[in-house]
DNA sequence: AAACTTAGTGTATTTGTGACACATTTGCGC
DNA sequence: GCGCAAATGTGTCACAAATACACTAAGTTT
């Protein structure tokens, strides 16, 4: 089989989301020019050029795959950044000229993003990333190309979603107790609810089902533990 | 100053929609393949490849521009399609060796839709379009490439977001009754609603002011005119 | 057994939603 | 000028959802 072509005018960049029971993270890499990385180069998030025979879904997840080795993970499409500065940036062009066939290419990068659990993820030094690691989302720095803006714009659309999806079951434990869902809630949504009413809520819906179990050694009143029904999902 | 540089991968599609009263319309094109049409073509949304050196927002507006005339058009990015099958239909791969340099080309396209008043524009033929005509959103058509589906996504993209934008005022006069408006949200929601909770809902917002005026020449009880008071759109 | 920690629960108030029917104001035809 | 046709404009009740708020229960540690 042949070598995939490469499309040089579009890219895909992948905004990970995590969670460590009390804050929402972000996957970053320190990007690769060619063996080794550039000195004080600017994070980025994951991504690359797409192929020329997938479509951008496929072309999220091969990324993604490369990075991580996660497959089947629901990648959704944000939305589409193009303008012709994003790239100029100096560090971004010094990478750029270090690793593209063409540096000076025209890209528009379609950016994705998904909710996945740290556990699950072995990230794996990839042709485009020495490194990746966790940041939380309160603490990202200043982002290679603009992608503080996606990192953002992907934030704001988890929010919008979790209104409509319960997207926490990519985030948690496969039991969980009420207040570890709470919490990720209000570090989603970066608010506070009352506990009463949080409950009260989100067990009218039917997504969230008891379990005859409690958490076990923990120094207080163990609590309920609960599981996602996803066949609920789609009787909203 | 240069013709501008094309990127033969990326294109811009618009849908835009307008409103007659009763039914939402959505505007179609027959395009042009060189000094003609081709026979039994397709109709499509307006959209073409960008420039080089612009960005995707103006790409969109520079289409709708070359098109219509309109300018400072309000129109926002839907979603981005790119899967490699979208440009394989016989007809449109007809229609693009007769007008592209690239014709095998992978081009990914750019949604993005506006509401436009059909009274403010006058379309007029352009390198790309014979002639544009409105057409009922219950009764279009098989269209070119995967503008079905883009249609479709941009619809729904509007149905969500009247919900959180009074999207009406580039639809209606600029005085307008609550039944007017009433008569777009059902043809944009696909709705029906009681007139009464209607009223209710939308006058506890406060984009939507009273004035001291009546219809005039009716053949019964005038209704009072309304405004949209742009001022107070970010106040939700 | 006392102290600590988190779990778990109920009520009252306000706010929003949905269902529903009739009098009012105008122009028109006679 | 009278009656008719046509669309406007309005209030209430029942129910659902949202908010505010405080104490007891169950387990562990010392």
């Amino acid at each position: 089989m042949n070598q995939p072509q490469i499309n040089p005018n579009v890219s895909v960049d992948c905004a990970l989301f995590s969670f460590d029971g009390s804050e929402l993270e972000v996957l970053l890499i320190e990007r690769m020019a060619g063996e080794t990385t550039l000195e004080d180069d600017l994070l980025a998030l994951p991504g690359n050029l797409i192929y020329q025979n997938e479509n951008l879904d496929q072309a999220a997840n091969r990324v993604l795959f490369e990075l991580t080795g996660l497959e089947n993970i629901f990648l959704e499409q944000v939305y589409t950044f193009g303008d012709p500065a994003r790239i100029t940036k100096e560090k971004d062009q010094d990478w750029l000229k270090k690793i593209r066939v063409h540096p000076e290419a025209r890209v528009i990068t379609v950016a994705y993003t998904s909710l996945v659990k740290k556990s699950n993820l072995k990230v794996s030094p990839s042709s485009f990333a020495r490194k990746a690691l966790w940041v939380k989302v309160k603490e990202v720095p200043q982002l290679a190309f603009d992608h503080n803006e996606i990192f953002t714009k992907a934030l704001d659309f988890l929010k919008q979603k979790i209104y409509l999806q319960p997207l926490g079951y990519e985030l948690l434990p496969e039991r969980f107790t009420l207040a570890q869902l709470q919490k990720l809630y209000e570090a989603i949504l970066d608010d506070s609810f009352d506990k009463r009413n949080f409950r009260r809520k989100i067990l009218r819906t039917s997504f969230i089902v008891p379990l005859d179990e409690k958490q076990q050694g923990v120094a207080h009143k163990p609590a309920r533990l609960y599981r996602f029904d996803k066949s609920q999902f789609h009787q909203i």
